[in-house]
This record gives C-alpha cells, sequence and structure tokens, in this order.
RNA sequence: GGGGCCGUAGGGUAGCUUGGUCGAUCCUUCCAGCUUCGGGAGCUGGAGACUCCAGUUCAAAUCUGGGCGGCCCCA
C-alpha cells in the first residue's frame, strides 16, 4: 500500500491492518473501537490526565443529555451546531414535553451548573475537564478518526476566572499543556489564531494547533483553546461576588482534543508498511520474537522468556510464542506500528546478543546480551526523537512563503501577509483556493504586504486545505 | 451544499452489459491435525457470501425505484 499514491485508501488500510477500530459498524461515522485501537486511545488519554492533574484541573463527568432549553440559550452557539445536533424526542412511545439533545459538546450542559457551583471570587478559578463522547450529525464525508459522530474521547476543560486576564493566563497554561502532549505525540504544529469568521461558535477568539499531513496536502486541525470572555456567564448568569461585594461576570475558556490526534499520529508517521506508533503512545513499545529451531525450541523459548521477565520492568514490551514462522509475526508488528522488535534465536543465545529491529526506519542491529534492556531504553527515546524531528521537517518544507499569488504551489501550506481585513482574508481564500487557518499566535517577524491589497504589514496568515 | 462511483463469505474479487447454464469464481482468512520455524511455509480435512425493502418477470446476484452503508471529486 503505497502512501503518497493513495492516502485515503492507505490510511483505512493501515487502520484495519493495525487492528484499531472496527468500521463495520453499521451506522455512518461510527467505529467500534477494538482493543489495540483502545489501548492506545487509553494511553493518550492518560497524559491528557497527567497534564490536567499537574495544572490542577479536576476530572467531572456530564450527562450526555441536554435540555433543549439550556442548548437554546446562547444564540451564536446554536447557529454553530444546530445543523449537526441529535435529538431525543420520545421517551419510550410517549414523545417528551422538553426535547433532549446528544451533546455536540458540554457547554450548555455544564454551564447551567457552573452558575450554581460559582458564588463567590474565592470559588475561582474553577477548573474542571472530562473525556467523554459526543455526538455530531456530520453531513459531510466522514472518516476514521478525523470526521466522525460520535467522538469516543472528547476531551474538554472548562475554566471560569475572575477576570478577562486570568482567563488568559489560562490560555497560557492550555498552551503549555498542549506543548506537551504534541511532545508525546511526536506531532509538530503551528499555533494559529483563527481568523474571526472561523472561530468557534460563542467565543471571543480561538486558538488552535494545526498540523500539515503531506501525504495528502492538507492541514489538520488538533486541538483547540477557546478565550470565550464573559459571553457565555452572562446567558447562563455565571457571576460570583468579589472581594468589595459586587456581583460580576465570570470570564470563561475552553480547551478540546478528541481522537482525532489519532488520526495525526496515522496519517503523519504511518509509512507504505502501514502505521508507526511514536514510542510513548505505543501499548507494546518492544515485541520479542523468538526464532525458534528444530531441537532448539526449549533452549530459545526460555532464554525469550527470561529476557522478556528482565524487559518488562522496564518497558511495554510483550512475548509472542505463539505456533507460527516468524516472517508472519514480523509483518504483523509491523503493521501494528509497535517501534521496537527484538529477535532472539539459537544465534543471538551463542554470540549472547539480540538483534533489534526499528520499525521507524527498518535498520536492524545487534547489541550485547548484558546492556540490551538499557539499549532498548535509550533506542525508545532515540526513536521517540527522531520521529519528532522527522514530522516536523517535513512539516517546514511543506511551508511556502508567497507575495504574490502566481507563486502559488499546488500543495502545501501558503504563508503571506495579511492587512488583518476580513474582506483581503475572504478573497485569499476563494483566490488560493485553501482556507485562511489563522495568524500565528505568538506572532512572527515579518515585513511584507498584504497578498491581496498590497498594503504594508508585519502580520502573516497561513492558508491551506484542510481536512 | 453540488456531482460521480460502489455494495457478492471475516478481507479482496469473478459473474451483472445480453435475467435461466449460479447448487456462485479465485485469492486470502478462519477451524482441526501433522510436518515446519532467521521475512507472508507445506500437506490433509473442514467452515463461510449475493446489503435491505418494494417492484418487473414463469424466473433476479444480474433489470427498476427507494432505504441503509461505503468511497472519490468539487464548493
Amino acid at each position: 500500500m503505497e502512501k503518497q499514491r493513495d492516502f485515503s485508501e492507505w490510511y483505512i488500510q493501515s487502520i484495519d491492518n493495525a487492528g484499531m477500530v472496527d468500521k463495520r459498524y453499521p451506522i455512518k461515522g461510527m467505529n467500534v473501537w477494538t482493543p489495540y485501537g483502545l489501548r492506545i486511545a487509553r494511553l493518550m488519554n492518560s497524559y491528557m490526565r497527567e497534564e490536567m492533574s499537574r495544572t490542577h484541573h479536576e476530572e467531572v463527568l456530564f450527562p450526555v443529555l441536554v435540555p433543549e432549553d439550556q442548548f437554546l440559550k446562547e444564540a451564536d452557539h446554536i447557529k454553530g451546531f444546530e445543523e449537526n445536533v441529535y435529538w431525543v424526542t420520545h421517551g419510550g412511545l410517549k414523545p417528551l414535553d422538553v426535547r433532549l439533545l446528544l451533546r455536540p459538546t458540554s457547554e450548555t450542559a455544564m454551564y447551567s451548573l457552573f452558575s450554581l457551583w460559582v458564588r463567590s471570587h474565592t470559588d475561582l478559578p474553577l477548573k474542571v475537564y472530562q473525556i467523554v463522547s459526543v455526538f455530531r450529525y456530520e453531513t459531510r464525508q466522514t472518516r476514521t478518526f478525523l470526521r466522525v459522530r460520535e467522538l469516543s474521547f472528547f476531551f474538554e476543560s472548562h475554566t471560569c476566572h475572575v477576570d478577562q486576564e486570568d482567563a488568559e493566563r489560562q490560555i497560557e497554561e492550555d498552551l503549555k499543556i498542549w506543548k506537551n502532549l504534541a511532545h508525546k505525540f511526536a506531532l509538530p504544529y503551528l499555533l494559529n489564531k483563527r481568523p474571526d469568521w472561523d472561530k468557534f461558535p460563542g467565543a471571543h477568539y480561538s486558538v488552535v494547533p494545526d498540523t500539515y499531513v503531506a501525504a495528502a496536502g492538507r492541514a489538520l486541525q488538533m486541538a483547540s483553546m477557546h478565550h470565550y470572555r464573559d459571553n457565555f456567564s452572562k446567558v447562563y448568569d455565571i457571576t460570583f461576588e468579589d472581594s468589595e461585594g459586587q456581583r460580576r461576570n465570570v470570564h470563561q475558556t475552553t480547551y478540546g482534543m478528541s481522537e482525532r490526534i489519532l488520526g495525526a499520529i496515522v496519517a503523519i508517521h504511518g509509512d507504505d508498511l502501514g502505521i508507526v506508533l511514536p514510542p510513548d503512545v505505543a501499548p507494546i513499545q518492544v515485541v520479542i520474537i523468538p526464532i525458534l529451531a528444530k531441537g532448539q525450541k526449549a533452549r530459545v523459548t526460555k532464554e525469550a522468556r527470561a529476557f522478556y521477565r528482565e524487559l518488562a520492568e522496564a518497558v511495554r514490551s510483550e512475548l509472542d510464542s505463539r505456533n507460527m514462522r516468524p516472517g508472519p509475526k514480523f509483518y504483523e508488528w509491523e503493521r501494528k506500528g509497535v517501534p521496537l522488535r527484538v529477535e532472539i534465536g539459537v544465534e543471538e543465545i551463542e554470540g549472547g546478543h539480540i538483534t533489534l529491529c526499528r520499525r521507524d526506519t527498518g535498520r536492524r542491529r545487534r547489541v550485547k546480551r548484558e546492556v540490551a534492556v538499557e539499549r532498548i531504553v535509550s533506542a525508545l527515546r532515540r526513536i521517540q526523537a527522531d520521529m519528532e524531528a522527522r514530522a516536523h521537517r517535513e512539516m517546514k518544507e511543506n511551508i511556502h512563503t508567497i507575495g504574490a499569488y502566481d507563486e502559488t504551489p499546488s500543495k502545501g501550506i501558503i504563508r503571506a501577509g495579511w492587512c488583518g481585513r476580513e474582506s483581503c482574508g475572504l478573497r485569499m481564500e476563494e483566490r488560493l483556493d485553501r482556507g485562511l487557518l489563522g495568524t500565528p499566535f505568538f506572532g512572527e517577524d515579518f515585513k511584507g504586504h498584504c497578498l491581496e491589497c498590497g498594503e504594508e504589514t508585519t502580520m502573516v496568515a497561513y492558508a491551506a486545505r484542510s481536512f
């Protein structure tokens, strides 16, 4: 399966071959997580939970159903979602008086409770999160992990703050959290502030890390952080008494991500053999394949077991002792994207070494048995770093700075001057045949002209076709 | 939002144009057993399919309509 030639087909096949999901469930856009995929997802979620606990967020769990009247409170928000919510209209055979919807995200579910939870400035900041399934009736083509109707692992953190500045500081914290996670996932990204016409419904502004899938020629949004100001708190009446006895509205933020990130890992790191997992997200980091020869079975098995017991203390490993020949095992674990393979046979035992094979490069080498475990630990670290660097390089190579429309390449991310006017931005989208991802959140040194109107500007915008 | 293609065992396919010869092809997979084991092993035996609904017809995998599902392209 060639990744470059037919990305869509490759993507589907790779996920299937790895055994991450079963996409045969008979509802459009809803997949079944099979054990291997679930282990990966849970591992990724565990990093999110670690980051949350490090930054003093508390985990909560809200109901999946939201009453219609709660949902209808925030006008902009509804406009953004009304076309793709699932409705629950009946209880048994009886139509419901108040219809219920399956949350597409939990703002409207949480905020009526927030108004009860927050009373005083001493209750602030309120920082909570949950990882739950949310439902979106997608009308467009669905694609495993990237566009689904049930997001199984929607991470959403919601915070309330005394003022806009404190909410701003929360966004900064979110960005640090994202940085740590992206490092674990070995994913490069551009941090963009979305143009106003493309921000989250109800948000004051939205910041998102976008990555680039070179094989598909498309950018991919991996998370989003929104500053709501007091847009929601006014509607849901989330107020507190400040130290002077004044009643004020909280300022809020949210931070969202999902298994889309897993889609990014598949799409970016995979090769013609299938998926390649960065060691930090691999449920099985090392697989040991005993190579049994006639008359030597007991000896090799014993040695492989002994090595496994030792290795399992250090890394997530598995011993593949199935009654199969080694070739098919190699293929299978490669398709599962296991970062490192250990081969142990008579040759290794007699030579006092083991054989290591890297999934990402295919390179094979021998390592002395006595130092094998520590070498494996450091090899995993190196693979993680190499994968991140490789992906980063690939994204960078695909960013093209242009000063005029006729310089537009057929593929890649476009970087160009923008005066910031919406009218110019929209024209640029049209003429570039790409959406504006936005402007770099932390700014970038730039001196040039707006691609559209020619006015001098120090601001750049990124544009790309997106998933 | 607009257009196109597609649906036959777990996966991939042949058959469909011209309805009957289909009691449905081939590869893979799966199960049992034996031999094997350094990159997709061999033998023996076994298992498994026409997406659903309606219509046309003496007769439907094949023709028509719709549902459900999958895929691609464009906006």
